[in-house]
Parts: structure tokens; sequence; C-alpha cells
DNA sequence: GTATATGCAAAGGGTTTGCACGGTT
DNA sequence: AACCGTGCAAACCCTTTGCATATAC
């Protein structure tokens, strides 16, 4: 974890707690993580912290620009640090596999949307949802099925 | 609204119901909605309906391909009827606007998931993030801000 | 007549909030 | 000492579910 956090939050007028550190900690050994069990991993440390600390942690973990979330499936949110390599999740509709590609493959999508519109894009926030290779091959493409 | 509506229910073996019917109508007749406001609508004519019924009945319609949703801000999805035109939504998360651009402006990008991934993008199901130019403008870029 | 849809009420997941206490500055 | 951050509990929004009744077929 690069130790320049705590420098981070003070220069914005935060205070830095024991629960700002281990919420931080814990994104940064988990990678990708769920609030709920970003508190687990925390608890396992300190086992009084709540929820809602947690929740008010990562908010100003990401004000001050140590963590981001992204959207992947229709449950809670996951956070990382803001050094991972920035990457597009694929989610599946149909099986609900997920896989992550390089963002780079949206840099000309991104390009556009910019000199078209003036739209700084996000591309990592959320997913890009549809239907990945096996579930296409295993189903005629004009009739609709109930997702799993 | 198309009059097909009632044949591709019963295809599928689903029955036709006043309920169904009004709420497709109520999709089709306000373009964006969410469930809740489906209700409102639906209630105006027939107030005994109930959100349940809405819900089921959203599942059952997108399940025949007469609705999609998508997911615009962070709160309940907007339903509309399949034969609108296609479009994008870019959300600002900085003031919170929300414009629509043709579907057609990620073709290429679409492509290019086809076919270094393999995957069947549908893009209109989720929104784009990021910072529209207004807020752009208005803001050191190497600085963050809290969201509004 | 029989299976499916509906209404109702209750529960569920995820998140936010009010308040009093405790800790950082 | 002052104020910000925390724990706790309750409330919130959106959605799903179980069950008895009603209704389309």
């Amino acid at each position: 974890m690069s130790d320049g956090w705590e420098v981070r939050l003070r220069e914005r007028g935060y205070r830095v707690t024991p629960q700002r550190q281990l919420v931080l900690e814990a994104v940064d050994r988990l990678r990708h993580v769920t609030p709920e069990e970003i508190l687990l991993e925390v608890q396992s440390t300190a086992s009084g912290v709540n929820l809602s600390t947690v929740y008010r942690t990562l908010e100003v973990l990401e004000a001050v620009g140590l963590v981001t979330h992204a959207h992947i499936g229709h449950g809670a949110p996951t956070y990382h640090a803001v050094d991972e390599h920035v990457h597009i999740h694929l989610v599946c509709d149909m099986c609900g596999s997920v896989s992550s590609i390089p963002a780079a493959v949206a840099d000309p999508f991104i390009g556009e949307l910019d000199s078209s519109y003036g739209f700084s894009t996000d591309i990592s926030h959320v997913s890009i949802h549809g239907r990945c290779l096996s579930c296409r091959d295993r189903m005629p493409e004009d009739i609709e099925e109930d997702p799993l």
C-alpha cells in the first residue's frame, strides 16, 4: 500500500483513524471487495467495527482518490485501490460469468465520446452487459430466452 | 402499440390479462418509466393493481421481448418498449445530468468486443458514467472532488 | 376444471441516517 | 476543548416471496 494515504486524508481535512486504515488495507489486500466482505476482513482484526462505518469510510476514501468502485452484477458494488490497473468487466446476462479485459479496448470509443459530446468517460465504473461466447453458441439468436 | 403483443404472450404459454395490457400500455405511453411510475400510471385506470404485479409483469414482458430495461442512475431501472430506437445514456457523476446519444456511436467498440472476445454487447443496458462537458470545464482535472 | 396470475403482507438485500458517545487533532 | 468519526439501531428504497384467492384458458 502506498504510504501517502495519511497525508491524502489530512490534506482534505479528514482525520486518520484505525478504521480508515483497516478498510484501506482490506481493499488493498483483497483487490475486488464488496462492503460486506470488507467488514468481515476488517473485523478479523478489529471485531467492533460497524458496517455503517465501512460505508462512510469508503465514501471518504473515494472522495480523496484512494479507492474507486465498480458495479459488476446486480448486487453490491466492488471496491478496489486506485493503483490497480484499469479494466472493464464483461458480464454475461445469461450465465452470469464475468471476465475482465484491458480498458484500452475502449479507448477509441472513449475518444469519440470526448470529441463528439465533450464527455469524459469513466469506463470501468459500470460493466458491459451482453452474452458471452458460449451462451451465444448455445442458442438460436432470434429467440429470446428467459435469463438465468 | 404494436398489436401482436397478445400473440407473443400466448405463443410462450403466458396468459393475456388486463394487468399485462395496462403495464405494456403504460410503458409504451411514458417511454422511460420506473416500476413505481408504471404502478401510478396503471392505477389511474385500475386502482387495485399491486406493485408486485408490476414487477412480475415486467419480467414476463421482458422475457417475451416486448420491453427492456436500462440502468440509468443508482435507483430503479427504467423500462421502455422494444420498438423505441436504441440509445445510450451518458450520466454525469458530478451533476447527475443524463443525456441520450444514438447507440450507433458504440458500433466500432461493440464490433471489437465481438471480434476479440466473442462477446455480444447489449450497449443500452447500462449507462456510461463520467463527467459532462460543463462539469469538466468547471474544475481542474487532477483534483478529485466530492460528487454531488 | 385446472393451472396460472394476482393481491396482500411480510421479508429480503443493500444502504443511509439520527443520535449519543468516544477519539483525533 | 472542540469537532469529527464511530457504534448502534432504526429507517430507507427497491425488489422478491409465500400463500390464499381470483381468473384466463
